[in-house]
DNA sequence: CACCAGGCAAGTA
DNA sequence: TACTTGCATGGT
């Protein structure tokens, strides 16, 4: 099992080299980011972003003040903007609460008392809780996606019907403990996912991991 | 035209 | 606990 998580990265990495993660400039923009990727592809959520940009809301201070029908005109092209809205303004709220606002002090509080608060706010789920520890804070956790569930119950190395926390420690316990590296896997898992294992293509015939497939 | 995209929460049985 | 449905735009 140790054996092949790592050799499929390994395959990964020599197929389609750094994927140099997350693609924002600034730790706040990784968060947005994160809220509005919610099963919407990154060219729709990069268009919000620049609309954000182009209004001047992409900094915390100015987008917390801002009105939930302005956010919302603003991400309108990432798909779900109403809801999206409220999602962003509910983090925002609960960042300001929780940390008087302040997204360094948010990255001194350990890994595990930071998951558990992001998940207790509404629209904010494992893979976008996880997605900001990694790639806002550079914690040490490993993410989980729709890509990472279908590839690797492909391959036979997770469970069909795993939940989220369960394939997370299935990667976790294989892997050593880097950010890094999680940054790295996660974001080749993605590029696999959308050149080569779509929804309607469960073969994956000519994906660089063909050959770790089993049955 | 159909299908999908770097999910999540709320509702139903 | 285990499904199902709403949310919505833009690319292929």
């Amino acid at each position: 099992m140790k054996k092949r998580i790592n050799r499929v990265y390994n395959k990964l990495y020599r197929s389609f080299g750094r994927q140099n993660w997350w693609p924002a400039k600034t730790r706040f923009e990784v968060i947005v980011g994160a809220m509005l990727t919610q099963n919407t592809s990154w060219s729709n959520v990069e268009k919000a972003i620049h609309n954000l940009r182009r209004d001047k809301l992409l900094t915390l201070r100015s987008l917390s003040k801002a009105q939930i029908k302005d956010i919302a005109s603003a991400i309108k092209p990432s798909g779900y903007f109403n809801i999206k809205a409220k999602r962003l303004k509910n983090l925002l709220n609960y960042i300001k609460e929780e940390y008087n606002g302040s997204l360094a002090k948010m990255a001194s509080k350990d890994t595990l008392s930071l998951r558990e608060k992001l998940l207790s706010v509404n629209g904010v789920g494992p893979e976008t809780a996880d997605s900001i520890l990694l790639y806002a804070f550079n914690k040490p956790v490993f993410v989980v996606d729709a890509y990472t569930k279908r590839i690797f119950s492909r391959l036979n190395i997770v469970p069909a019907n795993a939940t989220y926390e369960e394939i997370q420690k299935i990667f976790l316990n294989n892997l050593d403990k880097s950010a890094p590296l999680y940054n790295e896997y996660h974001a080749l898992i993605v590029k696999l996912g959308k050149d080569y294992c779509h929804k309607s293509k469960p073969n994956c015939n000519q994906c660089p991991v063909k050959n770790e497939h089993r049955s």
